[in-house]
DNA sequence: GCACTTCTTAAGCGTTTCTTAATTGCCTCG
DNA sequence: CGAGGCAATTAAGAAACGCTTAAGAAGTGC
């Protein structure tokens, strides 16, 4: 997102009296920007950074796939919706295949353009949930991990596996042998993971990791 | 994309007619599964890797928009196209606020169809736009590398190649092997690509690409 | 066809990471 | 408070992995 409230939505339309009515329709939702050519949407679409576009198919100066071949050959990845009379397939296909990522055809349902809008602006966070662990969040693909003030720490595989296994269930307290047998060799010493806690605990925190005498260690505070 | 040739796309789709009529619709274009339930569809969904999928809007066992919701509450966020004969205002955006990114209504057309596929595939990476590594700047022809001080070195196509998939995900991490599916011959072996960084390293800085031990190799930082 | 560049393979060497183990320090219970 | 067990720390050998080099193969242009 460009803003931290509502999205950004840049609206090329030289209809003069529907385009004030979409932007209308669409104000409570995005900061909306009436452009009325061809000509400036692209200026304004290459200038500046936008989170979705409403473009109109017939427009003076710059025809709107014109407009969208031109964005996308720039580099523009913005999601991009076609608002058009033209409803035929054929003019559907083409107007999609120049790079635009939806195409509603006029005379369109008000609620109908707001939930594509939606669709197109929605993110997921897909993102292997890093594993938040106090003030560091772990990422496991990337075998690292980042404090919530920019500071990252590389680890190495099993120092990841380790702090990977702990933070999967926190408060719980694992036993060296269940940590073991997790992410090591069978044959291992359990004073492999008195090692490991050491190395985490220098390159992390200290407090992170907490030992629970006889029994084992655990991340965050079950008791107190 | 999850294989190297065609998209894969997941139809989930209960009609005995329709289904594999669409499927066959599809398969020059897709690798496409079929399945004719929405628990089969949620099951297919979650376990394996898809680059798109059609669901049907009425399906037995599990309705179409309970499956959206449950793949997308997973984490799921491959592009969705419902696909049904409910076609007013109000079920759109029931549709594609559950989470579909496009929404399709029968009878359709099938130029359409495929058009509407191409557009929630298509991803812009590939566009040309310069781009930035650190101090450097990789020419879209991917042949040469500029430094901000107008320094000039002239990379071969695969170091051009490598560099070019690296940047492309700043601070992702590539194994070996996804990196030699992308631009080298299958039967490589896995150390050319040590070879190809080598050669960056010493054309470029040491700093630029980063090796993450035991996975691969990265741009970007995750360091310290 | 020849010279040159680029691509690929492979092997030795150096570094990082993993594991073991011994020493030192601390906690708990009698 | 002291003994015994448990945990923390350190160091060093072993193993895995990556870096570097060099040389032959394949491709390209003259």
């Amino acid at each position: 997102m460009t803003t931290a409230d509502r999205p950004s939505l840049l609206l090329v339309e030289d209809d003069a009296a529907l385009g004030p009515l979409i932007a209308e329709l669409l104000y409570p939702d995005y900061h909306v920007r009436l452009v009325t050519n061809g000509r400036d949407g692209l200026h304004v679409g290459l200038t500046e950074a936008w989170d979705v576009m409403v473009i109109d198919r017939g427009l003076p100066v710059m025809d709107g796939i014109a407009l969208i071949a031109a964005l996308r050959s720039k580099g523009i990845g913005t999601p991009i919706l076609i608002l058009t009379a033209l409803g035929d397939a054929e003019e559907k296909v083409r107007g999609l295949d120049a790079g635009a990522n939806d195409y509603v055809t006029k005379p369109f349902d008000a609620g109908e353009l707001a939930a594509r809008l939606r669709a197109l602006t929605r993110t997921y966070a897909a993102v292997p949930a890093p594993l938040s662990i106090g003030d560091w969040e772990l990422d496991p693909a990337q075998r690292s991990i980042r404090s919530v003030y920019g500071h990252t720490v590389s680890l190495t595989a099993k120092e990841g596996q380790l702090l990977a296994a702990l933070a999967a269930e926190p408060d719980r307290v694992f036993t060296r042998d269940e940590l073991l047998s997790a992410h090591f060799h069978a044959s291992d010493q359990p004073g492999v993971i008195d090692t490991y806690v050491h190395h985490l605990r220098r390159k992390i925190s200290k407090a992170v990791i907490r030992t629970v005498h006889g029994v084992g260690y655990q991340i965050g505070d079950a008791h107190e």
